[in-house]
DNA sequence: TTATATTTCATACGAACGTATGAATTATAC
DNA sequence: GTATAATTCATACGTTCGTATGAAATATAA
């Protein structure tokens, strides 16, 4: 019997189902995936889902884990050269913002990083009807935005609580709705190509402009 | 044998099918809710689910059918009310985008029209990987942004049709995120509750502003 | 080399799924 | 009232699902 040598060239098997569940869950879902698909995917054993992972939701949450880790790190590292670049002073609305989007939009179109698969997953995180994984997102996010707030606040003094909420949802929605569609094309016209850099202006120039826009009392 | 009558005290039979599968779905998503769990809760047969609708699949497209055609009218009523108040002069942009989101907003929030129930099928349905839902929507959406696009043009007639695309699609994402996470509470603070009014209102000035926001070139 | 740990494999289990069907019941038309 | 259409019912079918297991193979440590 001749079995995939362990850490060949194949890679490691417990990464290649990470890989392969990646792509398929962006393409199909989380639940039109099913494992025996991810294991004839990634040429591996359904055995070996249970070994790696347990059950198939821990799969899910391994996946979302290694991507949302960094991008935790990446979010608050930015927000920490802001704040430092800042010095004494409030910083910009635009560079938190900035610090906010660049690494979820760089994770997303960046082919070299090897992440834009996780693109869809990510613009679907929280419409995703799954308990364990809106925990997952929770305690992710819960970091990320302590501080966000904590800065916007100090970049917009008057903000109120709920209006920073509020702003800061429809910012988000606005980031992942753009991550889900940028396939998309107008109709009657050219595909439109962005860069990172373009991509992330737009949505900095739009959420910063989201901010300060006048609220009727 | 004592079997539900047709039309009495308990409602149509498919009537019933179609607001339990929506409630079911929109708490649950489309994929874990099962059609033993949609009659089982409506109190009818697995046979009605077939003769009323044929497939699964089919249930969910009436499902959508039933709050989007609605919607699509209201919208471009909306949208004609908005230009006959403008006469020969361009219409504003905070009509035209109010003319868009109100309806959604409305559906969503007010529990004298009975569609509440819908607004997270609303949230999730450009996320959601379903080819066949993708193009239903496709079908019902082009209808209404072409009419819109065109406004928006007018209204600001200096908005390349990429600007107006990306714009456009952040809207959508800022309003659609807002119908999903508008039960939540920001940490250490109380519920937010909004009326229909206050949250087109600020949907609204956040998406004018982010159309008037300059853009880098 | 042997012993142990790790990993992969093939398979089983019980449950659940969506689709379909023919019979029975109820509603409607004349 | 009868004939037909519409609706509901109970059930079957074939397939698929996620979880789990013990054996076999491979890797690692001494």
């Amino acid at each position: 019997m001749s079995r995939t040598a362990h850490k060949d060239s194949e890679g490691d098997t417990r990464e290649r189902i990470l890989e392969v569940a990646e792509k398929l869950f962006a393409e199909h879902g989380l639940e039109r995936v099913s494992i025996r698909d991810i294991i004839q995917a990634a040429h591996a054993n359904l055995g070996a889902i249970n070994y790696h992972f347990g059950t198939k939701q821990k799969l899910i949450a391994a996946l979302f884990e290694r991507r949302l880790i960094p991008l935790d790190q990446q979010r608050l590292a930015a927000l920490d050269a802001v704040e430092k670049a800042a010095g004494n002073q409030a910083p910009k609305l635009e560079a938190v913002l900035e610090a906010f989007v660049r690494p979820a939009v760089q994770q997303a179109l960046d082919p070299s990083s090897g992440t834009a698969t996780f693109r869809k997953l990510m613009a679907r995180s929280f419409m995703e009807p799954n308990p364990a994984l809106a925990r997952l997102l929770h305690r992710h996010f819960e970091v990320v935005v302590r501080r966000f707030d904590a800065a916007l606040l100090r970049a917009m003094p008057g903000l109120t609580r709920a209006d920073l909420f509020w702003r800061m949802h429809l910012t988000v929605g606005a980031l992942h709705h753009s991550l889900m569609m940028m396939d998309h094309t107008p109709p009657g016209h050219p595909p439109i190509r962005t860069s990172v850099e373009t991509h992330v202006q737009r949505l900095v120039a739009f959420s910063a402009a989201g901010f300060h826009a006048p609220l009727p009392q």
